[in-house]
DNA sequence: CATGAATGAGGATTCATTCAT
DNA sequence: TATGAATGAATCCTCATTCAT
């Protein structure tokens, strides 16, 4: 229907102006009447579609996470072996996180930043499930390290949030090779023997 | 003098609360006002030792940054070998991060942050040259991969403060061990063969 | 409209809330809170219809003294005798000053005082014109001392205000009679013979 | 004695700031620390010389206000004939106020604003009435129009102040002849036929 | 006398949120 | 549903004044 159509836009346009507006100043400078300006709506407005700023937030943190793990998992298939796997998943998180740089970069502020409730943290990491799985997998076939799925997940995904970072701030934009050295520097810390 | 001495005082009581209440709450929740309170000193104080609230973090900032570096490259001895280096300079800098837990968590956050200067950060990032030279001398000894810097910070000292990020949540606490295994982690990334 | 007459309305209190008060204690003496409350608003609102405070009492400037000019050559003629047309501005702009003592008093004061940006003055400079295109004439046809307009005006307009602050001090409250006698020192002053 | 010397010095530093700061940004941008800094001076040592900020305002306009008119009477001769005496006294006048043109304009914003105590401004009041006798003794000779001093000093002294203030922004800076000038407006203002 | 450090009260301004329409 | 206007509470910061030395 076109009302709600319109209203999942309008969702949309506020949701985007969020992640714009708090990666570029953080969320202490992003004003809900400059989110609302931004997504040309009331500030009231906001108020129909969140309880409040950090409800917000919470919801824009949620749905970026959705959109990233969806994409991230969605050619995951448990047949495969787990190397081409994990191979697989860290390209398309690479991808994600280096195509929609925005996204990415809000992610990684997000979670970096007592700026999410706790929560709302918690329901984001359950989405990570696939990924555990497969290193729950990986470990018992003895090829990935027998560690602390924190440790792996610090090792691997996690320093994509700080190339993010850099490349946010040009002090170092990768290129296509980068990545593979990337996941080379990824899997090697990782994989056993 | 006594008058030095207590300024000084006051002023580490103020970079002390400054990390403390960021680090809480982050930047926008961390009112001058609370910083004043937790500091014993009256608002007004602050403007004293700090021209805004943006010199004030900027400062603390710098001030942990160095003495963060200062301890992690302490015993660093340039003749010592490449991987002995590396090595002692990364369990300092862990040893850091989870001992000051606190500055360990505030140094993360400015990192991952627009909350601190331009200016500031590139101050901090001058500090982290010994570690740049290791690296230098290990590629050329084709010890450690040749990629850039970035990707060998990313891989080895950024997971630390992402680690940290959990341990404060309480999600994950590391036991000595857990230390170890990520040394071994960080190590593998980068090292050559 | 309703909402636009009240809108109207609400920047008319605030106009009136700031003459007063600056008025009686001088803009030093004036904040905000204190304008807010004689008008009724929030301190918050008066940023709906003023940038700032200097922008709030750069506007009153403005608008006084377009009322003030306004008044003053409302009943102008350019046909007139230049002797008539002088003394029939003279009265209004007497008139005005002694009816409206408040708004007279607030001109004099911001045409005494660094309290004005130095733009809005220049903009309220110019609704003198009629004024100096009268004395132009009255220099031309040998009525009107060949002197600079600035001397005119010191010597006709500016009188006036400093009765009025006599007046408003309550050292010497002019009666009609006494009007009728300035007006005759003003034009002596500038007559020619 | 040099201590007394050094004290009255300091004063004197006092308020010559006072003078140069109000007179740029007027009173509610001149604050203490900053008239201490321009005198050299701390803060706290201004409250050994006044009891506040508005008893150092106060004792700043009568002491300017008594070297005004001290110099206006100094060669003041009561067996002058009127209007010579009044020539003279009123060109003293016009001399002080461009020669020591920060005094003149000091004096010129605290009678237009009220920033000084009443009690202080009629203290210097006082100071002119031998300005006053003057007058009286022009009017019994029918000399001298027979109108309240009030008015006398509206058309005479204080267009003064004005010129001071367009000469102050540069509008209009008034040559040996504009002075001569401006005494015969002043003079065929008040003198009688 | 002189001071630098310290401060409580108050200033302008902003912000998340609500309400009348 | 949508809004622009309105606001109380809070924020950063300044200032006149005081106090320990």
């Amino acid at each position: 229907m076109a009302k709600l159509q319109k209203s999942i836009e309008k969702k949309e346009a506020l949701i985007n102006a969020t992640i714009a507006l708090v990666n570029n100043d953080g969320f202490h400078a992003a004003p809900m009447s400059k989110i609302a300006k931004m997504a040309n709506v009331s500030p009231a407005t906001i108020y129909l579609y969140f309880e409040s700023k950090q409800d917000l937030v919470n919801q824009t943190y949620l749905e970026v996470k959705n959109a990233f793990t969806t994409y991230a998992f969605e050619a995951y298939d448990e047949q495969m072996a787990v190397e081409a796997s994990f191979k697989m998943i860290w390209f398309r998180i690479a991808e994600f996180k280096f195509r929609d740089c925005e996204r990415g970069l809000f992610l990684a502020q997000c979670d970096n930043t007592p700026m999410i409730d706790e929560e709302s943290r918690q329901e984001g990491i359950k989405n990570l499930k696939p990924l555990l799985d497969l290193w729950k997998k990986g470990k018992e076939q003895g090829i990935i390290k027998p560690v602390s799925d924190y440790l792996l997940y610090a090792y691997t995904v996690n320093p994509l949030s700080y190339l993010m970072m850099v490349k946010k701030r040009n002090a170092f934009v990768p290129t296509e090779e980068n990545i593979n050295e990337a996941y080379q520097l990824a899997w090697d810390s990782i994989k056993l023997t």
